[in-house]
DNA sequence: AAAACACAGATTGTTCAACAATCTTGGTGA
DNA sequence: TCACCAAGATTGTTGAACAATCTGTGTTTT
């Protein structure tokens, strides 16, 4: 399968003042992969990335320095660069992420943001109702954008941006990805009324849990395809 | 001041085949900036560096890619690249973070060590008591970096890892640093008492307080010198 | 026929030279 | 003193080149 033929050629030609054209090129891989355009294990060539591109090959590999960086391509000496294809032991490090931080953003955050939230889950709920698993599922990640926000940390916010971009990756290298976030609405339902009571340790810990038995069940669930 | 001068011609050259030549170039360049060898607000010119170096001017700037990710560096178009020079509000975003992870990895991380804190403390006191200003800063940049392991997240080592470099970019952006380790060691030591005594979140939260405090106390000191 | 080998072609890592765009500098004139 | 301006330097990007390494295909060897 050629990846060239996958790529709708996006010429970098458009007038606007390059601020940097390798982070061009870097955001606009980085979507082509988020979208799923790009899947987990594809190679991305030099040559005809750079002829889809439009840029320089120099240029390319300066944008893959950044994507590198931010472990969303793979990029072996002399071999090549691939879209990164996050395995166990790599979603166990997300998770182990996720278990420090979020508890954390909840537990002690500054910018903790209790009726945004409980619009969230509102959105949430209408649209598990309404059978919109996608609009469910983008409440649900706006759920937890805005626990990290409580920590009031930018960096913190890109770091958790940069996981969760891994976690869709996760997502994308499973074809049959099925339902994981509907039951969960719930939860973080029962999560948010403790905070409006202010039991914030309390939704932490409940938080925690959550993350635990989120990622048994996605362990699970790959475990049963790595059979291949 | 010009910085080709104050750098010793470090020639790539010595056989060793590095895998990037370009993560060679940005680790020089890290430790260059950790040791204070390049301060804070110095211009690293394209043609100087790629000449010290021995690397080409595409090369030394794949490692500027880098180093820019990692907000060491600070790069404005057309302008230049400068060795970053963190303000009050970086540091408080340092600090931001700081206070979400480090209490998080002592109340919840899988990776608790507290033997080895101790030893750490242990080794804090006698450097104190000798006067060994350094080898107790150590010790204590030591504890910290303990503190973070407990997370068992790979990923949050090298954040932290990040946000220390930056940490030590603001002690060297003051001529004048005083010793603000000493009177923590005591502070440390109690937290790693509640410890032993598996109070994890007493600890968690002696933690917060402390860095609260040092937080105050460094942009209390940096307040005086900003008058210039 | 399966496994080891060999070699031509493709790909990556890096350099060099070039050029437009932009910034800096030092001098000129008001 | 200040605004202006042209010459020179620096950055951003490209294209071609080359050595080193990998890949694939066909051939030899067992």
């Amino acid at each position: 399968m050629n990846v060239k033929a996958a790529f709708p050629s996006i010429p970098h030609q458009d007038g606007s003042t390059h601020a940097h054209t390798s982070s061009w090129v870097a955001s606009t891989l980085r979507r082509q992969i988020a979208e799923g355009r790009l899947h987990p294990g594809a190679k991305l060539s030099e040559q005809a990335l750079s002829e889809a591109l439009g840029v320089s090959r120099n240029t390319l590999r300066e944008g893959f320095t950044l994507l590198d960086s931010e472990l969303i391509i793979n990029r072996i000496p002399n071999r090549g660069v691939f879209v990164a294809s996050p395995d166990a032991e790599d979603i166990k490090e997300i998770y182990a992420v996720r278990r420090t931080i979020e508890p954390a953003a909840l537990a002690w955050g500054p910018n903790l943001d209790v009726p945004a939230m409980e619009q969230v889950i509102a959105e949430a709920f209408t649209a598990l109702a309404a059978g919109d698993i996608q609009k469910m599922a983008d409440a649900n990640q706006n759920f937890h954008e805005l626990v990290i926000a409580s920590s009031g940390s930018e960096l913190l916010q890109e770091l958790m941006g940069r996981v969760l971009a891994r976690m869709r990756l996760v997502f994308h290298a499973m074809s049959d990805a099925p339902d994981f976030h509907s039951h969960y609405v719930e939860r973080n339902a029962a999560l948010v009324r403790k905070l409006s009571d202010g039991q914030r340790f309390e939704a932490a810990e409940e938080l925690r849990k959550y993350l635990d038995t989120a990622e048994i069940e996605l362990l699970g669930h790959l475990a049963t395809l790595d059979v291949r």
